[in-house]
DNA sequence: ACACCCAATATTGTCAACAATTTGAAATTT
DNA sequence: AAATTTCAAATTGTTGACAATATTGGGTGT
């Protein structure tokens, strides 16, 4: 949801919101060629907002536009989505360090209390699922705000996030280890509240290599088409 | 300059170049409100290809919009400023990583005459400047494409790379040291032709890490101001 | 059957006018 | 004199129509 306290909520704003939910939740799958009159028909929108719309979308890669022939939704292949992770790696190592540096010690106990709910809804699915909605109830939008490093929260939620999470709804990247990724996420939070910034940054790098092991075993296997 | 190879260059990818190159040259200073029929006399636009490369220039961190008020080219703060090199140690570090993994040896051979041709500009500057040229004469640049890591180019060179360049015009991180910096990009170069991944992202941070604390002892001394 | 060409059509880019919101100056109140 | 309110003007957001370009389907040639 955009920002509207302090602005007006253009229907710009709104394109974009509906148009990323779509996307994120496959109603817009990737590879697919999307029309600007199909769009505005679909949601109810104006050509103008549109376009805002989508150029904001093809900033964080979830589109890709070319000129007079249109839009699609992206499509990332096997080792594209793999590289995503290299960087994710890397950025939110940044912000663990940064978050343990930054965050006051109500943040610190507020995110745990979010990560004690995370548990209660693994042992409700029976150790099936970790899912995290979108937004503060997610453990890594937590930390990448509470870096307090604007610009790095700015590119991790902006241009990463969604484009991660648009593939989740199709892949669980703690499949086979829900227990054990809210264990490392405990850890991680764990480091931040003693201040140990630099344990904190190689617990998240190795959590999110973790993913990304996961990610390429599954490719692997076989198990994962994109 | 946006690429035109495959497809047609719009009055939109006009407007965004010549704002762009307007703002990194500091034609529009930071913190300006500029306003859209201001920009379409002085830069011969109509309103809606500018309010495309605007809204890619807010993508892009260039600048700061809001809805109904206008547009204000960024304006960083000193730590902002210090941040953003905080964010490129470690993404820059990946991208030397890769470029290590994935640079085709005429690729590298080509990025040492590149650094050839630096060093006989900073001779012939008397060892007061190193400056390298937008684009692919800028070493960074080089070792992002390098990485072929598409993402990762995209966000150093699209989100981080501008951004920087907009100060550099005012500040150069080499100063006092241009000889000492190209040599670093040299021993980079020489880490990646030895397809030594992990020396070229530690020589690669380090070196970012030496303008940044260079950038601190500036703003520690009162003599940047921004 | 395949490759190429061309024109018509569909779709995207741009434009100018109208709608919506903010800004700043003037008037009023304290 | 300073603070607050009011309101017209300036500016940004949206809309619908026209301009520009790509796509597609049909026709022709090999």
């Amino acid at each position: 949801m955009s920002d509207i306290a302090s602005q007006t909520y253009t229907r710009a704003d709104e394109a974009f919101d509906c148009l990323q939910t779509a996307i994120v939740k496959g109603d817009l799958a990737p590879g697919d060629k999307i029309g600007e009159l199909d769009l505005c028909a679909r949601f109810d929108l104006t050509r103008g907002p549109l376009r805002e719309a989508l150029g904001r979308l093809e900033s964080r890669g979830l589109l890709v536009r070319r000129p007079h022939a249109g839009v699609k939704v992206v499509s990332l292949s096997t080792s594209e989505l793999v590289e995503l992770y290299r960087i994710r790696e890397v950025m939110e190592g940044l912000a663990a360090r940064q978050a343990a540096e930054r965050m006051t010690d109500q943040e610190i106990a507020d995110l745990k209390a979010t990560l004690d709910s995370h548990e209660a809804m693994i042992d409700e699915a029976r150790g099936q699922a970790y899912y995290q909605a979108e937004g503060d109830y997610d453990f890594h939008h937590r930390i990448a705000t509470g870096s307090r490093n604007t610009k790095l929260a700015q590119m991790l939620l902006g241009d990463l996030y969604y484009m991660v999470r648009m593939y989740r709804y199709r892949l669980s990247t703690s499949a086979g280890r829900p227990h054990l990724a809210l264990g490392e996420h405990r850890r991680i939070v764990e480091a931040i509240a003693q201040r140990d910034g630099e344990l904190a940054e190689f617990l998240m790098k190795r959590h999110i290599n973790a993913a990304r092991k996961n990610i390429e075993k599954k490719i692997q296997e076989g198990v994962l088409t994109i």
